[in-house]
DNA sequence: ATACGGTCCTGTTCGC
DNA sequence: TGCGAACAGGACCGTA
């Protein structure tokens, strides 16, 4: 699943190829895919023919690509959602949504999303981010995030510090997978109370956050210069370098334990019993 | 205000 | 072999 490494890649995929592009027409095949832009499909299109893409940007799982009439296409791509560039002739899959054709013949951009959980909208980009997501917070990498605020607000709450780092409205970018590779190396229960963590504890935990983005992303980062920006996030630029995530069954790197798999929030949660123990 | 379980989706995997 | 159930989970929404 796409989290924010698998986005930042497309971010600068997208960035490369689809730039200083205009757009030339705009074919939505399925409606679910703008159910968030109210005023429907032939408004969506209206906003986005001959519009020119500047600049393609990102705050934690979501992208907008700029446009010079001041709006912005914001685009999340949800559990399945793929931007590709790709040849204008190439035969259309099944799972199609959205696609772009630009002035400049020969590539066009498509969005194709299995399982319509990622959507896109046509808004106004309002202080430096579309208003739609004015409550999503700073991720670790814009310059606005604050690692001390964040780890105040984080220590202020009493519930489990995997809801927190789920929580986009606390710390942007970070998905099931991410949160419990995170929790691993900060050596965290994700049940642990957040405010029962010492303020080193956050930190280190944010730090890990940031240093397995990294990772993920330097993992990632080889085929910016492909033709085809295809990511799924699932095939997993990172994958080798899981610790928790999908390795139940199979022994802790750091201690041999045996990896756990628990139900937690109607989702699954990997962790090591010895070293990351519930209390 | 915060907290939290339910809901949306469909291709794939699993179990009977 | 076939078919239904379970599963994957990010964001949102209603309720407490």
């Amino acid at each position: 699943m796409p989290e924010l490494p698998e986005v930042e890649v497309i971010r600068r995929g997208v960035q490369r190829w689809a730039a200083q592009q205009r757009i030339s027409e705009v074919e939505v095949t399925h409606p679910r895919a703008i159910r968030r832009h109210l005023p429907g499909a032939e408004d969506f299109r209206a906003r986005l023919r001959n519009a020119v893409i500047t600049s393609v940007n990102r705050r934690g799982k979501y992208l907008w690509l700029a446009l010079d009439t001041g709006e912005a296409l914001l685009c999340h791509l949800g559990m399945s959602g793929q931007l590709l560039i790709t040849d204008d002739d190439a035969p259309v899959g099944k799972h199609l949504r959205v696609r772009f054709e630009f002035e400049e013949p020969g590539h066009e951009l498509r969005f194709v999303d299995q399982r319509t959980f990622g959507e896109m909208l046509v808004d106004n980009p309002a202080n430096g981010g579309p208003r739609h997501i004015e409550h999503i917070a700073f991720d670790v990498y814009n310059s606005e995030f604050d690692i001390a605020s964040t780890t105040a607000r984080i220590r202020k709450s009493n519930r489990g510090i995997k809801r927190i780092l789920l929580d986009q409205t606390v710390i942007s970018g970070i998905g099931n997978i991410y949160a419990d590779e995170a929790l691993w190396r900060a050596q965290l229960h994700g049940e642990h109370p957040a405010n029962q963590l010492a303020t080193g504890q956050v930190h280190d935990l944010i730090s890990h956050v940031r240093a397995l983005f990294d990772e993920a992303i330097t993992a990632g980062g080889t085929s910016f210069d492909a033709l085809y920006v295809n990511t799924n996030g699932e095939s997993g630029y990172f994958s080798r370098g899981l610790s928790a995530y999908g390795r139940a069954g199979q022994p802790c790197r750091r201690c041999h334990a045996t990896i756990v798999l628990e139900r937690f929030m109607n989702r699954s949660s990997h962790y090591c019993p010895s070293c990351q123990p519930k209390r």
